[in-house]
DNA sequence: TTTTTAATTGATAATTATTATTATCTAATA
DNA sequence: TATTAGATAATAATAATTATCAATTAAAAA
């Protein structure tokens, strides 16, 4: 996951700012607009809440996260890997990853519908081991 | 589709503003809570926004309707049927209902984590052959 | 390496939704 | 007769932005 090599191919300055974004989403793995300022002061205090709006519409628009919404949760990024389900807990609210693996369900309801599609989203909601 | 037998099932009492409630919820496929006082009140004048506000959320809870979240919308409602996939047309903002057919996909999902789900959303977003 | 320059950041409050409720008590009714 | 509806304002978030412009800097060119 070479960002500083994503964000030189899509036209975009590979700042210290933008590679932060990116890896705080990254380890975060679903994070909302508060959480990656709260991190990333703590690196760069001087960062501003602009600079978090700016970049993350603009790595949205060029595929480099992707936005995550899920029902009573406030917007979230991830970063753009493969198409996978949110597993949330409805009870401690953690989200977790469930890959589709040997599944295309993308190509399936394309194939469904004779038409493309620009995103899908997919969420299930569940109680958790842990909140059982 | 006896919504007064229904509510009686579900211990309710089926009052012309359910049954309406209902019907329009049925009628509209997804609508909100806006929609839904605005239809009723060309019915019943008097009716109140505090009743629409109890009754869904009495609805939702006995099961007989469900809600439907997609981001970017506002809070939606629709009559509790089979499961379904929205897609959602991000030009003219039209929500179609896609069946899954024969695929049972929270059968397939509970197995695959080896756990119950209590609800599944699937959100298409695409282009609608209208806004082509 | 140095220079150039176009892109990006910082500061910041101020603002805009708008969404979603809900309390409460009387009257009506399934 | 226990539920449910009506009236209604008042409220509570809370989420999400965004404008603007000077200062800085990443990347390309020299």
């Amino acid at each position: 996951m070479d960002f500083h090599k994503k964000l030189r191919e899509k036209g975009l300055k590979a700042t210290p700012q933008r590679l932060l974004i990116l890896n705080i989403i990254k380890e975060g793995g679903h994070i909302d607009i508060e959480d990656i300022y709260n991190k990333l002061k703590k690196i760069i205090p001087s960062i501003s809440i602009a600079t978090i709006y700016k970049n993350l519409k603009l790595l949205v628009d060029k595929g480099i996260i992707k936005d995550v919404n899920i029902s009573s949760f406030k917007q979230m990024y991830e970063v753009n890997t493969k198409e996978h389900i949110h597993l949330i807990c409805k009870k401690c609210r953690k989200i977790y990853d469930l890959d589709f693996g040997e599944i295309d369900i993308k190509n399936f309801i394309e194939k469904k519908i004779d038409d493309k599609i620009d995103k899908i989203e997919i969420n299930v909601f569940f109680l958790c081991e842990k909140c059982k």
